[in-house]
DNA sequence: GAGTGTGAATTCTTTCACAGCG
DNA sequence: CGCTGTGAAAGAATTCACACTC
């Protein structure tokens, strides 16, 4: 009985360099980060303005980089266009992926129009859900599709991506649906654990989670806590 | 120049048995899942039973619920209510906590609507927006109130946590307000890092993050992972 | 037997500190 | 000089293994 503990990620064919999990989230700020930086047009950046302007250490920052190969430049830093690229590479984001979005609920429209995704490489390119009111209806510009469309969707626009925004009831039925329509990544809002299948890659976002945390923080003292 | 480290945390007055973060984000999910049992009148739990449902180890388990005090019994396993109690006592959460929304966009909006806050003891108690059209409409029984009274409503509601869900811009500068109406726990949407006077916590979660992560995971042959 | 609590061992992260490059 | 890259040290978190309780 029981698949437990099978996250022992199967150390398969040629597991590459694995970047952490915590290696990577910060990733992802320096590339937000980053983001600003070109925009004001700045060209170079030492670990040490990273690291000040996310509450980090400089040696982590460098380390982190350190990584993927020599970037930075000693005296100088590292150049901010080229990290961009290579992180943007490492997430696998350098090309617009589509993701698929199922359900349209108060969260789900909210999604939809959310400006960030598409700066970062994201498009929301498809919508399912199966509620009789809503399959048909067209939200931000797309067309509200019932579920029996995803595994065509997916083959078309070559989607790996998904977006759960379903009520918690429903939360493992879609993910199951999504896994046998090819998706390999799931960020999920619904607040239950998704059980899928190996190979498959879950986040899961509970917002009222976040909150309880953030209440514990704040109750038991704790003078600081910064996460994200 | 730059408030760097400021994260030293202060250890100031009688800093309790302090949790780590790590644990505490593992403390919600053991308090949702025994919500789950305790709704099918389950009265009684092993940390086998914990660790399977939420992909974790028994001895992690154990360690966890260990750190307060003695709960198990050897031999049956842990009291799903009195378990439960416990842990809402360590979230401050065993009595109503009223939370204040800054941002009605179309995610403050759904989270107005999310049905997911009440039973975890929170309630979205005031909403405000300082854009003309929004102020004075009313949305999900909250009237929108401009910034200015938001002080004013932190001391009526006595509200320690807030939420912000305005644009990237004008995130620090809400923060800012927050912090001086006497807010000291913020959980963050919008995709900056904000910083804050100390004995003020900040969660955050932004979304274009999250999805840049499992990008990563699925991109580079990352055969399972699980997060939330 | 079933299941907790916990020291000891292990593994993972972060920090330190310094050699060496531009 | 300033700043990177990195081995070595320190610190956390996780897992193991087992005494002990119901």
């Amino acid at each position: 009985m029981s698949s437990r503990r099978s996250s022992r990620s199967a150390s398969g064919p040629t597991r590459r360099n694995a970047i952490s999990p915590l290696t990577v989230r910060r990733l992802s700020l320096y590339l937000r980060f980053l983001d600003g930086l070109a925009e004001q047009g700045i060209t170079t950046v030492s670990s040490r303005q990273l690291s000040d302007a996310l509450g980090l250490t400089a040696a982590q920052v460098r380390k982190d980089l350190a990584q993927f190969g020599q970037f930075g430049r000693p005296g100088v830093g590292y150049r901010v266009a080229g990290l961009m690229e290579k992180l943007r590479a490492i997430f696998g984001t350098d090309t617009l992926r589509s993701v698929a979005l199922v359900g349209v609920g108060s969260l789900g429209r909210a999604l939809l129009r959310y400006k960030g995704f598409g700066p970062k490489g994201f498009r929301l390119s498809a919508a399912f859900d199966d509620a009789p009111g809503k399959v048909g209806r067209e939200l931000g510009g797309l067309l509200v599709q019932p579920m029996e469309q995803l595994a065509q969707a997916v083959r078309k626009h070559d989607m790996r991506l998904a977006v759960v925004a379903v009520p918690a009831e429903a939360a493992q039925q879609v993910a199951e649906q999504l896994c046998r329509a090819g998706i390999k990544g799931i960020l999920n809002f619904a607040p239950v654990k998704l059980d899928v299948p190996d190979g498959v890659c879950v986040i899961s976002v509970d917002l009222a989670v976040q909150l309880q945390q953030l209440s514990y923080f704040v109750s038991s003292g704790h003078a600081a806590c910064h996460r994200g």
